[in-house]
DNA sequence: CATCTTGTTCAGTCTTGACAAAACAAACCG
DNA sequence: CGGTTTGTTTTGTCAAGACTGAACAAGATG
């Protein structure tokens, strides 16, 4: 999704691009890189997650090139990788009228965790169908119990997880969380 | 770790292993991959998802050889692949007096989860550790928000799986769930 | 129009990791 | 002891995918 902005900003921020605090600076490329690790745990390509990490910290849309330029990166993976966490409803790309480029802030609502929560629902899915075939031909006991208590643990987890969305999206003053 | 059976149960199981009836038998096959390609997704590799997957439905426990001859994959895999789960604490080595071959169960109890639970703790940890050092310096007040919602989220995750887990366990006879 | 800017796509390189075959180790058996 | 069974470790191959540079497309701009 493409939103569109209407300052134009006096490109001054108080993110990770303007006031080089060393200490916070230092802080910022230890979460970023965390960010990227977690992600890559979540079969993201690690330039994605730095990506997230770099627009969660950063209060005002960030330029294209300044991803590219902060993550010594190349454009290309930056257009990948926006583009990918822009599909999964991650993060925005913004235009400014009179502006030919294009500017990225991360989505404060949590669109990533449908994502997770429906993951799970396959598995619970997964271990119902099993199940109901054992069942239909009188299947090990032992074998059916342990089916249950999967698709259990996974619905659990599954709605804990929706009701989590819930909450926080009631949470503040309507945006919340730049979830990941 | 490695469990020792007292029985040696004459060698037959209503499990994926003696009767072959068709339907039930090409569910579990869909079952086994289906958990393959779950645990794919959790960065464990797809030889270990189907091991997972073929243990959950063997009510008793299944021999080395056995395993890979079922699941056609190499014994050196199967080695490597037990030896790895047996570490996560998701699968146990059985092993019988007289008999010099390895077994192979499931872990009622859920290992895995605790492991999910401290994935997320350490999000959370990472969360809190930047927001942090955003307060010591006074950083922008829309990232310190983003940054308190990371932190509450994952740590509410975190909590709710700890939870499930414990409701879980008292859930039965007192052994739940294979979960993974 | 020629040229610059900005972002995308393509082709190639490089890394990572899964898997298997073979060599190996250890325990047992005769 | 030599030979067998059982599981492990090592070595090599292969595939997937992340990342890059270069070519490309589409506007702007002089």
């Amino acid at each position: 999704m493409t939103v569109s902005e209407p300052t134009p900003a006096p490109e001054r921020a108080a993110g990770p691009s303007a006031p080089p605090d060393l200490g916070v600076r230092a802080a910022e490329e230890r979460f970023i890189e965390a960010m990227g690790l977690a992600h890559e745990e979540d079969r993201l390509p690690r330039i994605a997650g730095r990506l997230v990490g770099l627009l969660i910290l950063s209060p005002e849309p960030v330029r294209f090139d300044l991803l590219a330029e902060r993550l010594r990166v190349s454009r290309a993976s930056i257009s990948t990788n926006t583009r990918l966490l822009e599909n999964m409803g991650v993060i925005h790309r913004v235009t400014r009228p009179g502006d030919r480029r294009d500017y990225f802030r991360i989505n404060e609502e949590p669109g990533l965790l449908l994502r997770i929560a429906d993951r799970y629902r396959a598995r619970q899915a997964d271990a119902e169908e099993m199940k109901q075939a054992l069942l239909a031909k009188a299947g090990s006991a032992v074998v059916v119990e342990r089916l249950e208590g999967l698709v259990r643990f996974y619905s659990a987890l599954a709605d804990s997880l929706h009701r989590m969305l819930a909450a926080m999206d009631g949470g503040r003053d309507a945006s919340r969380s730049g979830a990941t």
